[in-house]
DNA sequence: TCCTACAATGTAAGCGTTTACATTGCTAAA
DNA sequence: TTTAGCAATGTAAACGCTTACATTGTAGGA
C-alpha cells in the first residue's frame, strides 16, 4: 500500500492487479481476450485506484482521438443549432465526441478553423456547403482527415455530401408562387459570393421564372447578411424600390421574419398586399405572425445521417457517399394568390 | 531529397533545417528564445514539409489539450446556442477549442458526459446550473479539471459561477405584474426537481407574492418539459383549471410562445384577457405576436465571461471567481394591467 | 588577455498507452 | 505419451513531442 500523489497509470493498475500492462490494456480494449478471473482482478484495481486512461497517451498510441469536428457558420441560427444537436447526439451513440468551431459566414475563417480542428486531432470533419478553396481539400487529404459536406446536395458535386438540393427546393416553391399569379418577384438573399446555398436558392427562383415565361432579369435581388434586423431593412428597400413586387422571397426564415416586421411597420397587409416566403422552417416560422410560408429543411435528419456516415467511415472504413434528403413546402399564412 | 510516405515529424523538420528537435520545438513554442536566422531556416523547413505538430504527442508531453468542454441541456434552445456561440468565439481568441456535449435536461446523462469530456482530455468544463451530485465534483477535483457554472448565480453557492440570479430576476418581474393589479397568478415551469434555474424562478414568484400580501399557495403551478407544444398544452390546462389566473408566467420563452398560440386558439385576447410572461428574451420573444414581455438574460455576455475566466485559469492560473450578471425586464405587448 | 555571464543550441529522458512478438501452459488429436 | 495448436499473458519497442540539463560561443568588464 504505497502512496501515490499523481494520477494512477496503467502501470499502477497492472501492479495492483499483479498482471502486465498489456493485460490491463487488453482488459480495457478487448475484454474477451482476457480470462474472466483476470478481468475481475483488473476491474477491481481500476475502480480502487480510480484509474482513467490518459487521453494523450492513448491518442499517441492509436493515432485516433474519437473526436469529430464540425465547422458551421453560427449556432445562433437555429437551423445549424438543431442540425448540430442531432449530429452530436448521434455521434455520442457511436462513441465520438464533438468539436465545434464557427465561421460567422466568413470563408477565410473557415480555412483557419479547419486547420485548427485538424491540429486538435479531429478524426473527421463536418463542413457546411460545397464551395471552398481546393487547396484545403488537398490539405485534408494529406492529413488523412475525411470531410463530409452538409446542408447542400448537388448531384454533380465531386465530394460526398448529405443534404438537400437548395436549388430544386427553391424552384419548387417559386413555381407555386408563380402559379398563384405572382409576376413581380423579389429576393432578399444572403451574400451569394461566399455562400453556395444562397446561390443555389437564387438560381432556383430564376429556373422557375424561366420555365414559366417570366424574364429572370425581372427578379429584384437584394443581398444582405443574415439577421432579423437586416431582413427588416432589406424589405424596406425592396418596397422603396417600387418594383411592384407582390411576392418577396427571403434567403431564410430569419430574414423573412424581419421582412414581416417591416411589412407591419409599413402598414402592409401580409399576404394581401404582399406575400413573404421564407426558407428553413425553424421555430420562428411557426411563431411569426402571420405564420410563415417556407421550405422545410430536414435539419435533424441531416445531422443524424452525417454522424452515421462519419462514424461508419472511421470505425469500419465505409466510404462516404452522398445522401440526398427531401425538403417540403410548408404553406402557412404569408403567401396568397395575387388579387385579380 | 528523400521520400517520406508518412507525415513529417519534428525530427524530419529538425533534419531538414539542420538543427536539433529541441530548437524546432522552441521555434514553435517560444520563438524569441531562438535566433532570427534559425527561426527562418526552421520555418522554411516546416512549410516545405507541410509539417503539422502531432496532437497526441503534444498532449502527452504537455498534459494539456487546449480544449474546453461545455455540457448544456440542448443547443436547440436558442438561449444555450447563443451563449455557446459566444463562448466558442471567445475561447478561440484565447487559443482554445470547444468540445460540446448535451444532456437533454437529464441529470443522469450529465454525469456521463462530464466523464466523457474529461476522458477526452478537456482542460476545463463549463456546466449549466449548480445542482449536481457532489461526487462528480470530487471526481473533477481528482482529475484536476476545473469546472465553471453558468446560467445561474447564487451568492451562497460554494462553487464559482457566471450568471444571473434567476430568483431575483423572476421576483422583480413578478413584483411588476402584481403592481399591475394581477392577483391570480399561474406558472408553467420546467421540472423543478432536476433544474435549479426552474426552481429559482419559481421561488422568485413566491417571494414577490409573499412580499405583496398574496398567498404563495395560490400560485397555480404546472410542470412540463420545454417545448412550444408543451407550453401550448400546459396553457390549455391552466385555463381549463379555471383558477381565474390573469397572468401566466412561463419558465422560458419557448413555453410562453406555445402558451401564446393556445391563447389564440382559445380566442383569448392577450394581454386583455390574460397576460403571458416569458423568460430569456430569445428571438422568438420579439417575433411572437403579440411580442412577448419577458426577462432579458445576457446570453452572450455569459458565454464571453465564462470563456475568459476559464482561459485565464488555464493559462495564468487565475482562480475562478463568481461573476454576477444583470438581467433586464423587457416589457412588450403580452402584459397589461388587469382590467378594473 | 582572461574570465564571467548569458544567449543559442544540443542531448536525451520521459510522458502513458498500444501492440507485435515471445512465452507459457493446456487441451485434444494422434 | 507425444505434440500441434491455441488461449492467456508477458516483454518491450514505438508513438512524437517537451524540457531539464549540458554544452558551446560570444560580448564585455577587469
Amino acid at each position: 500500500m504505497r502512496i501515490k500523489n499523481s494520477t494512477p497509470t496503467l502501470h499502477d493498475v497492472a501492479f495492483a492487479a499483479n498482471v502486465s500492462t498489456a493485460t490491463v490494456s487488453r482488459c480495457l480494449n478487448f475484454p474477451d481476450k482476457v480470462s474472466a478471473a483476470t478481468r475481475q482482478k483488473v476491474s477491481a484495481a481500476i475502480s480502487e485506484l480510480g484509474y482513467l486512461p490518459n487521453f494523450g497517451a492513448k491518442v499517441m498510441a492509436t493515432n485516433r482521438t474519437n473526436t469529430i469536428g464540425a465547422i458551421i457558420p453560427t449556432m445562433e441560427n437555429a437551423i445549424f443549432a438543431r442540425g448540430l444537436q442531432a449530429f452530436q447526439e448521434e455521434l455520442l451513440l457511436h462513441g465520438f465526441t464533438l468539436l465545434v468551431a464557427s465561421t460567422s459566414y466568413r470563408p477565410e475563417i473557415e480555412q483557419e478553423q479547419i486547420r485548427a480542428l485538424v491540429a486538435r486531432g479531429a478524426d473527421a470533419l463536418l463542413l457546411i456547403g460545397h464551395e471552398r478553396d481546393p487547396e484545403i481539400y488537398r490539405f485534408l487529404e494529406n492529413q488523412g482527415v475525411a470531410a463530409l459536406t452538409a446542408w447542400a446536395y448537388n448531384s454533380q458535386a465531386e465530394r460526398p455530401s448529405v443534404g438537400f438540393d437548395n436549388r430544386a427546393a427553391m424552384r419548387e416553391m417559386a413555381v407555386k408562387v408563380i402559379e398563384m399569379g405572382h409576376r413581380k418577384l423579389a429576393l432578399i438573399s444572403a451574400q451569394r459570393a461566399t455562400n453556395d446555398r444562397a446561390q443555389a436558392r437564387h438560381s432556383g427562383i430564376l429556373d422557375a421564372m424561366a420555365e414559366n415565361g417570366l424574364d429572370p432579369n425581372d427578379l429584384y435581388l437584394l443581398e444582405t447578411t443574415y439577421g432579423i434586423e437586416e431582413g427588416a431593412q432589406a424589405f424596406k428597400q425592396v418596397m422603396a424600390a417600387n418594383t411592384g413586387a407582390t411576392a418577396v422571397f427571403c434567403g431564410n426564415d430569419v430574414l423573412a421574419v424581419g421582412a414581416l416586421r417591416s411589412a407591419r411597420e409599413l402598414n402592409l397587409n401580409v399576404p394581401k398586399d404582399v406575400s413573404i416566403i421564407g426558407f428553413d422552417d425553424i421555430e420562428l416560422a411557426q411563431v411569426a405572425y402571420p405564420a410563415l410560408t417556407t421550405v422545410h429543411v430536414p435539419h435533424r435528419e441531416m445531422g443524424v445521417f452525417a454522424a452515421k456516415a462519419l462514424a461508419n467511415l472511421i470505425k469500419e472504413g465505409t466510404a462516404l457517399k452522398s445522401i440526398p434528403l427531401k425538403t417540403k413546402l410548408v404553406f402557412r399564412d404569408t403567401l396568397a394568390a395575387v388579387a385579380p
